[in-house]
DNA sequence: ACACGGACTTGTCCCCATCTTG
DNA sequence: CAAGATGGGGACAAGTCCGTGT
């Protein structure tokens, strides 16, 4: 928002336009990111192609197939679950997941109906913002705000020893001075030698020098919570010199936009009321908002109380763990990406880890009824198809056909097993079985033992010391030997994934660094360079493509990902300036004579308002799935009067199904685009991806369209949160954000698939529910009888039960009614929940510091909403100022 | 303008340890 | 205490997007 200004109280109501203009204009000025240097990338991958790729052959297309048959996947998607109701007060948006509900579930629609514009507001969007939805009235059953998902969800506590840590952290959330000093003092000096230098209050020092370098992220192994990350201390991202932000709290210089947050958020006053102009909310929720606007709780603003999260509390008696951990805070002192270019001054690592060999078990597969002998690689291959017996790509033929091509050429070339259908590979199948059957039957101490050995192999790959810091690798294992398992129809499942070796990988490292010993005798690494730009590890060419890398990264928890996680949600939040804009200026072209700029305005409407991927090209040899810009023709429907319906395979091939009502301009304009063209064609034919985001980069620096995901997904939960937090317990709290988050995933149409277990699940909580009820009324009955002097009747048995008084009778109901309301809660919530993943969203696209404020103001501890690998991803994004709004 | 190499984020599934429940 | 439910976290596939060389 553009509040930069004086009375930026509220600007909004103002006409957009004109503040935007201004914000342009300063905008320049913010992150003009520049982007890397240009690395010396030298080596070429090279291209071993291992064997023939024949394959590729048919690439169904008809994506009708593949609804049904990938795996769960698809099954979920058209299953046919009813009752899904969406439950909320806010007329949920939400794409139906499963095709069937569709009918029923017409909420969608709702989405369009904008909010109430403010009068003001400006004018052109005023329309837009009536509804045309709202002419249709779809039945949307407003149904019961139930919206109360059950509270339990994670009721069970965070580790204590976490939650403690947290509290640390958080409270000290502005005044530590002395963080905001490192920082800057960090900045200045050049990294690498900080390292060791800074740690101001760890009480580090006395501990052994390894155990000095100041680490981030977990460590999980038993001791755990000695190390475990106390959060609490800050990391530093904040960063940056050059990035525009620093965090909230602190009191930005000259950047407008964050300053103005600042205050913002300071003035508490400040009824959040309209809260901020609608264009930050998107648009799909806009129409929303009408309805629930009114409820929107004014009042909110309340007690910004000083988090506290109850953990808190705790924390002090525990606070000897916390000193171990403060390592933590060390890592602050990162200064990442302060060069161009440049991520890290100095880099030491391992390397990576390999699989063990294949160790022959001897089973042999029957050919025709025969035992065959094969020699220890063929055997290894046939045992990888074995294994895979009673998966569903064991029965599709494209994976059988890539499975044989590959496993044919390592049989050699007059091998007695030609045909497929002549392997009976039940032997090994049988044999795999067992095998697990017998380290399950392992005790525990057995396993805890296996356990320990591996963990010591493995730990010295688990860190890095970047700058000086201890950061924690996240994949160091080099993936094994298999067989490629891809999503959807993948022209490439089944091939066989190469061994990777030593001469595969190149290594990245600190020029000063020990280069990693090769793991292997006898063998090294294809390459070892000093390359500071980048932030991989390691890398490998992908044995199934080969023009592709597998990397080794840090793990989330590190300074350098935290970093570009911040920066991420910094730039989504510069896009809230932008945004209306923006939104204006699509409208207009929705009928631009050019028929690109009107097709970049559509593609532009339909990321921003229906959140759909960018959509870039792909080869044939990969799955064919869509997003925005490579929509096929056959994907969008038009419903009049002015709907559209989407059904497309989207990324990871999970299907996005939604009919959702559109400005008029909008479904002329994909009626245009359509016509003329047949099934196969690209909808947006004009465009690409690079020439969208080439657009978007006009309109605000850096803007891409995953940036409008981001963006959405993160104002939907800030919004919610605020609107929908009303008093309550933490559990009641949690369901409202429980809730918010839901809304997220639905936009973001994160899905999973349904566990087999769900509906036997369903239906034992059915059978409860109902004897829950029986109680109810028999305690009803004895109730109207004690009232009337008579004893109770007997019960099933056909005891005699015991006399009671109506008073106790009444609590006794009281509490089976509440028993009976949280069963409810939690049936509909498990129900609602079915297909919705709500872990994508939380881990890529809501701003930590949106929840952490909230559960600050709120009082909720944090440990409630992100679990410990969040809490240690997130550490950044521990000390916000509990104001912070998106 | 564009294909492509390259780097990094996003996304789902699956295994397993742990918690819950009966 | 066993069987089932849950959730964490690893594995790894599949996207996005940038820069470059042609």
């Amino acid at each position: 928002m553009a509040n930069s200004y004086a009375g930026d109280s509220e600007d909004d109501d103002e006409p957009l336009c004109f503040k935007r203009n201004k914000s342009v204009s300063k905008k320049n000025e913010l992150n003009a990111e520049v982007k890397k240097i240009p690395s010396q990338k030298n080596d070429g991958p090279s291209k071993q192609a291992p064997n023939g790729s024949s394959s590729h052959g048919q690439n169904s297309t008809g994506q009708k197939a593949r609804v049904g048959s990938s795996i769960n996947r698809s099954t979920s998607n058209s299953g046919a679950k009813n009752s899904k109701e969406s439950t909320a007060p806010l007329p949920d948006k939400s794409k139906q997941l499963s095709g069937t509900n569709v009918g029923g579930k017409d909420i969608k629609e709702k989405r369009i109906e904008k909010p109430p514009v403010k009068p003001n507001s400006d004018s052109e969007d005023s329309d837009d913002e009536k509804p045309l939805s709202s002419r249709i009235s779809l039945p949307v059953s407003q149904k019961s705000n139930s919206a109360k998902i059950s509270g339990g969800i994670n009721s069970s506590g965070p580790s204590p020893s976490v939650s403690e840590k947290t509290k640390v952290s958080i409270k000290k959330s502005s005044e530590d001075s002395e963080d905001e000093m490192s920082l800057s003092s960090k900045f200045q000096l050049k990294p690498g030698v900080s390292g060791s230098v800074k740690q101001p209050h760890d009480s580090d020092e006395e501990k052994p020098l390894s155990s000095r370098i100041p680490q981030n992220g977990n460590v999980k192994r038993e001791n755990d919570q000695i190390d475990s990350p106390k959060l609490s201390n800050k990391r530093p991202l904040s960063n940056t010199s050059n990035s525009v932000q620093s965090s909230v709290k602190k009191a930005k210089p000259s950047d407008a936009s964050v300053s103005n947050k600042v205050k913002h958020t300071s003035v508490k006053a400040e009824p959040k009321k309209e809260e901020e102009d609608d264009d930050n909310v998107p648009i799909a929720r806009r129409m929303t908002k009408c309805n629930a606007s009114d409820s929107k709780s004014q009042t909110i603003k309340k007690t910004p109380s000083k988090v506290v999260s109850s953990s808190l509390k705790k924390t002090n008696k525990n606070s000897k763990k916390i000193v171990k951990k403060s390592k933590y805070s060390q890592s602050t002192k990162v200064p990442p990406s302060s060069g161009e270019g440049q991520k890290w001054t100095t880099l030491e690592h391992c390397g990576v880890i390999f699989p063990p060999p294949y160790k022959p078990h001897g089973v042999k597969i029957l050919y025709n009824g025969q035992p065959v002998d094969l020699t220890s690689e063929q055997e290894e291959v046939a045992t990888m198809f074995a294994v895979m017996k009673e998966t569903e790509y064991a029965t599709k033929p494209k994976f059988i056909e890539n499975f044989m091509n590959d496993w044919r050429v390592i049989l050699g070339r007059n091998h007695v097993i030609k045909k497929f259908e002549l392997c009976d590979f039940t032997p090994i199948y049988e044999w795999h079985e067992k095998e697990k059957e017998k380290k399950k039957q392992m005790t525990t101490a057995e396993k805890k033992l296996v356990k320990e050995e591996k963990m010591k192999q493995e730990e010295k790959y688990m860190w890095a010391v970047v700058d000086g810091v201890k950061e924690k690798v996240g994949n160091f294992r080099v993936e094994p030997p298999g067989l490629f398992r891809g999503r959807g129809e993948h022209p490439k499942m089944g091939k066989l994934k190469k061994r990777i070796r030593p001469r595969d990988i190149t290594i990245n490292i600190g020029k000063d660094a020990p280069v990693p010993e090769c793991p292997i005798p006898g063998e090294r690494w294809k390459e070892v360079k000093h390359d500071n730009t980048v932030t991989w590890l390691a890398f490998w060419n992908d044995p199934i493509n080969p023009k592709e890398f597998k990397y080794v990264f840090l793990a989330a928890s590190s300074s350098l990902k935290g970093q570009s996680d911040k920066e991420k949600y910094e730039k989504a939040r510069k896009l809230k300036e932008y945004i209306h804009d923006i939104r204006v200026n699509y409208t207009k072209d929705f009928t631009n004579k050019d028929i690109m700029k009107r097709q970049i305005a559509v593609a532009t409407y339909l990321i921003d308002k229906l959140a759909l991927r960018a959509g870039n090209e792909k080869d044939d040899d990969e799955a064919d799935t869509v997003g925005c810009c490579t929509l096929k023709v056959e994907n969008v429907t038009l419903v009049p009067p002015n709907q559209l319906q989407f059904d497309f395979l989207g990324k990871d091939s999970i299907r996005y199904f939604n009919t959702v009502e559109v400005e008029l301009p909008v479904y002329k304009a994909i009626g245009q685009f359509k016509s003329g063209k047949k099934e196969g064609d690209d909808l947006f034919d004009k465009l690409d991806t690079s020439k969208l985001n080439a657009h978007l980069k006009e309109l605000m620096p850096g803007l891409t369209a995953k940036v409008f995901r981001t963006y959405n997904a993160s104002i939907t939960l800030d919004d919610m949160l605020n609107r929908e937090t009303k008093g309550g317990d933490v559990a009641e709290k949690i369901v409202v954000y429980n809730h918010a988050n839901k809304e997220v995933a639905i936009i973001c149409n994160h899905q999973r698939s349904v566990s087999k277990s769900h509906s036997a699940q369903m239906s034992k909580l059915n059978e409860k529910m109902d004897e829950l009820k029986a109680v109810l009324d028999g305690l009803k009955t004895d109730l109207m009888r004690a009232k009337k002097g008579k004893p109770p009747l007997k019960d099933a048995d056909g005891k005699q039960k015991r006399n009671l008084a109506p008073e106790a009778l009444e609590r006794k109901i009281a509490q089976t009614n509440a028993k009976i309301e949280k069963m409810e809660r939690d049936m509909k919530s498990k129900e609602d929940l079915k297909t919705v993943a709500l872990g994508t969203s939380k881990i890529n696209y809501l701003d930590p510091r949106i929840s952490v404020a909230w559960c600050k103001r709120h009082e909720v501890p944090i440990e409630k909403i992100f679990n410990k690998s969040l809490l240690a991803k997130f550490a950044w994004a521990m000390d916000v100022d509990p104001d912070f709004r998106f």
